[in-house]
DNA sequence: GGCGCGCCATACCGAGCCGGTATTGGACCG
DNA sequence: CGGTCCAATACCGGCTCGGTATGGCGCGCC
């Protein structure tokens, strides 16, 4: 699993399509789609459903939809925050 | 940024050692210097003082070590919750 | 003060992953 | 029943990641 994945589902996720999701993410559908199935691989259970008009999420997907955005946010807090330690206390 | 340098980059922290951290990730030290390296290039501030033991966090990486540890343990909560959600309701 | 040892850093190489284009298969709608 | 729109698959190229070999440097012991 990697940062991209969680940052690919939750586009996905929030647009209900892969295909818009994959325009919004500056790459084409293919992988996309790719990324999505090998997450659904590692968690080890479908995250969404298909249908004809695009995709609805699961219970598992809202659980993880909610996490992923919480993990994404610490994340980028995480690294402001040490470059805040970092000019804060140069010598 | 990638989930695996975060592991790598707590790894490195606790042991206060890149060849030791090496051993215990299963990997060789070289592949571990750079992993660290790239992190420090993507933060922007130097984690680490290298010396001729070892190495040893600087402020900046106290507080990255921290968060690190913070957003990987709720990476595996995440996960686990996802596939409870998932098999907890089946039909 | 020179010698040796242990550490991180660099050079180089091969394999596996990621993203791209082209195409298929299938469901809905007129 | 034909067209359209969707995700899924096939296939390929570049790049990243990990491995081996080697370098450079500082500390410690005579």
């Amino acid at each position: 699993m990697s940062l991209a994945q969680l940052r690919y589902f939750v586009a996905v996720a929030e647009e209900q399509h892969v295909t818009r999701a994959a325009r919004r993410l500056h790459i084409a559908q293919p992988p996309l789609t790719r990324a999505i199935r090998s997450l659904e691989d590692e968690v080890g259970a479908p995250l969404f459903t298909r249908t004809a008009r695009g995709v609805r999420l699961l219970p598992a997907g809202a659980i993880l939809l909610t996490r992923a955005r919480e993990i994404l946010d610490a994340l980028d807090a995480a690294v402001a925050e040490a470059r805040r330690a970092a000019t804060d206390a140069p010598h």
